[in-house]
DNA sequence: TCAAAAGTGTTGACTTTACACCCATGA
DNA sequence: TCATGGGTGTAAAGTCAACACTTTTGA
């Protein structure tokens, strides 16, 4: 719309405010973490009645004076303590019937977190990391809205250097494929993945090697600070003309 | 958020309900046709005037008795007359500020119609065809939402048979090509082409030739019923997979 | 007979996959 | 000395890009 809200003014006077003005919108946070060597989503006990025993996603109301995209970056910052993390918008949920307590636009985001450098506020203990295999069903449409993330995330994790985000500064080769397992879904040859992330050009040889591992240590490696941006404003993408003839 | 919808009801009452509810969700509809051999956008004089001179897109806010992703449909059966159209979710776009008359945050959509089969509602005469690469400035923050519809359309295009909706029901390969190329911008050799348009076996070969043309007639061609479907839900997508070791 | 586009294959470059052995370390 | 993973290369298959000539039709 736009040119509507003042074209049809009168329109909206006489429908009362309430009427065009009573939908909320919130967002909802699908936060990654890799944990366990697993990916794991964190969800907290819903209270509703009507899904008493299930589990829903992070999220909020948007406030009228912040904007859409911060919304998500303050309900990490309060639920979890951290900032500067990577999160992406990915869909807009809208059905008229999709929130019990009344009319809710949401818009989704995933975000991917290191695990161990967070100071989780679990103070409430109300959060709890699911390993996303295990999640069969969520309270309002929060599967599909954790389908449709998890489905973004694999389609950008080999494309982009975003899976670093669940790991700690330094990490080891074998540590970044099994991620990328978990990630995927299925398990990658180790000689070729090693290959396609050297052709990315995304690492740095840190001349470092593991420490207490029980078989031989690997070196370890860090993402190129080139690469470190968080709250990326526009990614630099690969044309997509570069597959076509 | 979702669940604080109750959670915080007292602080929602405390704060006004307006607080939270004074936000208003549109939807703007990026609405491309192919015509004169160019990729095309419908755009609708803007009459505020703050935008004077400038064009918008079309859009609407969103009714609290419709879904989010039926606001597009309904635009767009009110503005052109067309029903069944393709439509895809891209976006959602809610800086503070994107709109002069209030909060307004706007989902974003990309339609592809035929233009041959429409009966453009062009009573108002309020709306025209425009070329997309000769658009450099809109009203609103448009332009950067056509950008990013075209960006995805862009994306999508070689992957999914989409491209169709622009055309009538029957066409020869060299439309066909002629319209990839206006989409992305780019020229193609025909013979690579045609074998990768071959390759996905979207078509179906009519065994009739085109008439009225000023030199050899191409044969027609038409899309697979069974990738005819519109308003598609879901659609089947090569996975992510294929590409990893 | 000319202009315009239809129709069609091959080669080389590059990318991707499948696959196996020896090495270094800690227990 | 054993178990565990580290580290590495090659060959075959598949995909992609570049490229030219003959044919058909209408004007």
């Amino acid at each position: 719309m736009d040119k509507n809200i003042k074209l049809k003014t009168a329109e909206i006077e006489k429908s009362s405010h309430l009427e065009y003005f009573n939908i909320a919108i919130s967002v909802d946070c699908v936060i990654f973490c890799y944990k366990e060597k697993k990916l794991q989503v964190l969800l907290i006990q819903s209270d509703l009645e009507e899904y008493s025993g299930l589990y829903s996603l992070l999220g909020d109301l948007v406030r009228p004076d912040e904007d859409l995209d911060s919304a998500p970056y303050r309900v990490l910052k309060q639920r979890t303590g951290m900032e500067d993390v990577y999160l992406e918008q990915v869909h807009t949920f809208g059905t008229i019937n999709r929130h019990v307590s009344g009319r809710v636009i949401t818009t989704a985001y995933y975000s991917l977190i290191d695990i161990k450098h967070q100071m989780l506020n679990f103070d409430e203990n109300e959060l709890h990391w699911h390993p996303v295999k295990d999640i069969r069903k969520l309270a309002f449409d929060h599967k599909m809205i954790l389908d449709t993330c998890l489905e973004r995330l694999r389609e950008q994790v080999m494309e982009y250097p975003i899976a670093f985000n669940l790991l700690p500064e330094k990490f080891s080769l074998r540590e970044l494929q099994k991620l990328y397992e978990a990630i995927l879904g299925i398990t990658l040859d180790r000689r070729n993945f090693r290959k396609k992330i050297a052709v990315k050009g995304w690492l740095e040889d840190l001349d470092q090697m593991e420490v207490n591992v029980p078989h031989r240590p690997g070196k370890l490696y860090t993402l190129k600070t080139l690469y470190k941006k968080r709250r990326q404003t526009r990614k630099s993408k690969p044309s997509v003309l570069d597959s076509v003839s």
